[in-house]
DNA sequence: ATTATACTGCAATATAATTGCAATATATAT
DNA sequence: ATATATATTGCAATTATATTGCAGTATAAT
């Protein structure tokens, strides 16, 4: 198996998702990171995600519009993506770990997502205006 | 409101998804249909999608990996997505509408999408192979 | 220190989808 | 039937998201 290595560049995207609550895109965390390190390329920062994301160090939420986010690794949960910003919400609802047991005719069923879809507050609240 | 026109474009595509159970996504509608109509453009294509989308003749599937999908206007209903071919399968699985009744604070839910991950039948064969 | 190789920055490329524009086809009014 | 307003088209360029080849660099083990 191939060894891997703590960079500065893949330490500085496990501190920032580790210390946030929030559900980065690669481009966020690009931006964000930039500013320590100034050289950082956009290619090694979806690289290191992907590492990080295959390791089962963070998690991947691939949402149905929009680019991928990435959370630190808690307890599995559901999220709510805005259609309008594309921000993302944890959302208070028990995971359903028996949807991974429903296997259509011949199918391996891996993993399920679940992603509500709406008006986040702050978009919510522009569109009444 | 805009006046629509039913142009033969539009027509083909109307009739493709009518008449399939498949989910095809807009490149696979475009290959098909350049064989009726070889000057047919893919941004016709997309453009068309689109329209017959947001008109409700048609369903949207917003794939958590890999492009969009679209179905005839059938009842509700899940789907099983291959993570190898991205191949579109229907799940027998009632629809929850009550999750549309989940509104984090302040948010304002206007549908969810959940989708089964894994391996279709073919490709969990060929895994076996 | 030396060394093998995982990783980086850069630029090019892939994939999915949208858009500006001039030309065309459709539906309506005549 | 004919004229006309405009929705739609084909084309090519563009946008958004993500991946990759390559030569050089940094890491960690020796």
């Amino acid at each position: 198996m191939k060894q891997s290595r703590n960079t500065q560049q893949r330490n500085l995207i496990r501190e920032l998702l580790d210390n946030n609550y929030d559900h980065f895109t690669a481009d966020e965390i690009y931006e964000i990171i930039r500013k320590k390190n100034p050289t950082i390329s956009r290619g090694t920062v979806y690289r290191n995600l992907n590492v990080l994301a295959d390791s089962g160090e963070i998690r991947r939420l691939e949402m149905p519009i929009g680019p991928d986010h990435y959370d630190c690794m808690r307890e599995n949960h559901y999220h709510f993506l805005c259609s309008k910003c594309n921000c993302v919400l944890d959302v208070d609802l028990d995971y359903n770990t028996t949807l991974n047991e429903v296997t259509p005719p011949g199918c391996k069923t891996e993993y399920h997502r679940l992603v509500l879809i709406g008006l986040c507050p702050r978009c919510n609240r522009e569109k009444e205006a």
